[in-house]
DNA sequence: GAGTCAATGATTGGATACAAAAAAGAGGAA
DNA sequence: TTCCTCTTTTTTGTATCCAATCATTGACTC
């Protein structure tokens, strides 16, 4: 009957704009730890959050459960939920899965992709090199969710819903790291000449060059990260805890492992 | 004080053991579906499971979030939750990456692995030939219990906590479609030839070797499979719904897309 | 007889209430 | 002063309750 309504967003598991209160408070945490107002180690009370948003613990305890799988959140058993902090080797793993399996959707999307996701992404590209070519305020922010909707672009043009799930996940954690992310103007224009090139490969269907260039893209973004969020020496670079917000406990030690995916040691 | 007992099983994220009811259900229902009880389609209500299990319905609400985040169920808004069916497309996209992913973590796994693990594994390979030569009631379900303790060890030395965890998801899915599978003898010598030759090249610390021989086992596990859940002109092996379950609304239509990640369509 | 519409029943999503566990803090002894 | 212990308080985890939504069934109309 009215088939075509459950064919669109009901159904849709990523229901990124659904309108129920899991999936406000999962989009609203989502969004303060990826902009960075929720640093690592922040505590995340349900009671609190609750009160904040207007809903009841009941939807807040399941946005934070989704948050937890994705990776973006530890939980601590009877002790609750806190935002998942980053040592050099997690940067260095979420970006060497990045160049692997964002260059093999590359390849797989170049086979795929059609007159109209290409002129979007030439788009975006254009839309993005105005933008830095702007120095206004906002700038960043402006690059930041034109680069997020290039690259999502591409990973739904892969076909393989699968591995855009996962790199969905990866590319935000890369987002979490890069907050405070500084680019050269140089490295800025390498990043835009990326995006040219890509462009340039789906549109001959050259599924070689474009994983090529997706890794390439890949690994600078890599360095950049790096250097904006670690010294040299390797040492952590620990994000200033506002007030208020209390540590997670064992914290530096958890640092030695993972966020939320740490395996057992045996 | 007792950091000792913090530095455990409670702050493990993937708490596995963990004795809460939320983790009961999911584990509970986890190997449900992978063992096949449950198939593709069936209706998972949370008040059923709830009162079979002998807990309330919160926490079982809180598991089946869980599941659909991993991708063994579907959750359609105020419909419920369902297990995820799989098309061919579906199956060849988890090999794909499997194939991708494990071969890697496999390479960095030979680089670090130590004497005791290799000796696991070889103890595990031993195991595993034992079983298969014995033909005994409950062989499949040693088989596939030792074949996951192989895999999942050496995810485990692999040092990547976020590799291992997609893997282990992507592992489960295997699982689930591999419940109908049956090994000829010779698929099944060749298996157990290709965890003796993984054991050699980790004792040689061969990175390339091992990631090579991960490879050719994954590619020999993707064609088994396929040839076990599909009929050769890739229609599609519906699983027998037994009785008293409901199919999914919609689920012709949703088993063109995917399961638990589809993309939206534009 | 087929199709449409409304009432009914079942099930989910969310809110609140309660019990248990952990963290924080006060107090006292060495 | 420092360490230990007991109490208090906060916060989590679970159970129960209520409202909203969807599927189903039956009656009614064309």
């Amino acid at each position: 009957m009215d088939d075509l309504r459950s064919h669109g967003a009901p159904p849709d598991p990523e229901r990124d704009a659904a309108s129920d209160a899991e999936s406000l408070v999962y989009r609203s945490v989502r969004k303060r730890i990826i902009s960075g107002e929720y640093p690592g180690g922040t505590h995340l009370s349900t009671e609190s959050l609750a009160a904040s948003l207007g809903v009841s613990r009941t939807p807040v305890r399941e946005a934070l459960r989704r948050l937890q799988v994705e990776g973006l959140v530890e939980q601590h058993a009877n002790r609750g939920a806190f935002v998942a902090s980053w040592t050099r080797d997690d940067v260095d793993e979420v970006f060497n899965l990045r160049v692997l399996l964002e260059s093999h959707a590359c390849e797989h999307a170049a086979q795929r992709i059609g007159p109209d996701a290409i002129a979007r992404l030439r788009e975006l590209a254009h839309q993005m090199e105005d933008a830095a070519a702007n120095p206004a305020a906002g700038r960043v922010d402006a690059l930041t969710t034109l680069n997020d909707a290039f690259h999502r672009l591409i990973l739904e043009e892969c076909g393989q819903p699968r591995l855009t799930h996962i790199l969905h996940r990866l590319v935000d954690m890369s987002m979490v790291m890069r907050t405070f992310a500084t680019y050269s103007k140089e490295e800025l224009l390498r990043s835009m000449e990326h995006h040219r090139e890509l462009v340039a490969a789906f549109e001959n269907h050259d599924a070689t060059w474009a994983g090529s260039v997706m890794r390439s893209h890949l690994c600078a973004a890599h360095r950049v990260t790096l250097r904006s969020q670690f010294i040299a020496d390797g040492s952590r670079h620990e994000a200033a805890e506002p007030a208020g917000t209390k540590a997670a406990p064992g914290k530096t030690r958890a640092k030695s492992g993972a966020p939320a995916t740490r395996t057992r040691r045996r």
